[in-house]
DNA sequence: GGCGCACTGTCGGCTGGATGACATAATCAA
DNA sequence: TTGATTATGTCATCCAGCCGACAGTGCGCC
């Protein structure tokens, strides 16, 4: 019933939050928990609606992502199943101020902020457990705004597959295939570009040995799979 | 001797720590940590280096910031009195990954990591505050993402002016003064951009009647210092 | 005073990358 | 199977904004 599938990459261990939870904490939190099914495409909920709700994520994948004023999507990041979203516009009762879209079938437990909150004052260690997620995320966010504000579009790439390399990468003989499958254009989203220049630079970095796909999957090979032991040239200061 | 002057802005509370504090924690949390005072220029702490403590800010104003591999500064916030920070790396450990630098003469308190982790355990309320403090952070770096990636200069130039205006804002008649001075470079380190294209639209601005300069602090005027109640043409979709 | 430094204003030339267009897969539904 | 939809590869065009340069301004310091 909470099964948590153990296809969540470890190193996401860091910003999941049910694995965390001690079971019994799990058991109460799921206990004052509603659930909900949305199907690939639906909204969780959208900017500027009331956040009523946290929500756990127990299967599929979810976007966050805000709109440009000019109706382009940049995606902040995607959660997967044992994490948790929806929490940044809950202490001060905001309105939402981003959007949450199922990817796939989707799977929640949503829970009223009030309980939420509650939860935490009594739980000092799922407090914390929430500090570290926030953290994580905000040092996410900065390193983002690093990327997009200051590197040219080939960098961001490398740097996008880098990180996702490291947050959803499985080890697979000398290479590292992302367990997630994304578009061009989801990947341009995620590091403020087109498609068309995403499509430009992994055209490259293919060309190059540096990733191959492998049904549908992202595979980092040659130097970008070897974990950044060593940085090769045309890699230099991009990592 | 830990006075807060009132010269906080408000609607910075929001953020602020310090003052959220009741005075008996606030004693609590200033007994166990160690006074340091730095001169305008000093780095706090650097990325890379060991993560140890967190730090209250007494006096002064502090710069948080990366650093693009050209070199370039990406600046994520200010911080100013009563606030606190270095918090992001401190749960896992990790070396920071971001810069502190004294933007004046800066008055701090540090607390050890290992510290600051017990007083939250055993204070849910002040672990609360950090968790809305995280949240705000995060919403704020967010906002910039989107701002940095997806709209032109004039208008995240017009959005920085706003939100600082929301942020550090003082009422002056019709007026919005920002209680802080900026240079140009440091404005176009905060949105992606050259010092070159934020003089050229600070121009702009100015001969439009939106912003004026009074002894070196920024005042927005006409429709940017009226608090976004209606949007004139040339703001149409930028605020 | 007068020197030095940091900030601001402006310009012209150059270019990375956005845009739009189109062709080719691959996927899915009926 | 067939047609519709979605993802990808590639190109020619064009322009926002970066870069380098230089002049003007204000301010602190000796």
């Amino acid at each position: 019933m909470t099964k948590i599938p153990n296809t969540i990459p470890e190193s996401m261990g860091a910003c999941s939050f049910l694995m965390e939870l001690g079971s019994q904490e799990r058991e109460r939190l799921l206990a004052m928990s509603e659930r909900r099914d949305y199907a690939k495409g639906d909204f969780i909920f959208r900017a500027g609606s009331p956040a009523e709700h946290v929500y756990l994520l127990i299967d599929g994948r979810v976007k966050i992502f805000e709109l440009s004023s000019l109706g382009r999507e940049v995606i902040l990041w995607f959660c997967f199943n044992g994490e948790i979203f929806g929490l940044a516009e809950t202490p001060r009762g905001t309105p939402r101020e981003v959007y949450a879209m199922a990817c796939t079938a989707t799977r929640v437990y949503a829970i009223k902020n009030r309980d939420f909150r509650d939860f935490l004052g009594t739980n000092p260690k799922a407090a914390m457990l929430v500090i570290d997620l926030l953290s994580c995320r905000m040092r996410g966010l900065g390193s983002m705004l690093l990327n997009v504000s200051s590197e040219d579009v080939a960098t961001r790439v490398i740097k996008l597959l880098t990180r996702l390399g490291a947050a959803y990468g499985l080890k697979k003989e000398r290479h590292l295939e992302l367990g997630i499958s994304l578009t061009h254009q989801e990947l341009a989203d995620m590091i403020g570009t087109t498609r068309q220049s995403v499509s430009t630079v992994m055209g490259e970095l293919r060309r190059q040995g540096l990733v191959e796909m492998r049904d549908h999957r992202i595979v980092l090979t040659g130097e970008l799979g070897a974990e950044y032991h060593q940085q090769p040239d045309m890699l230099k200061n991009r990592l």
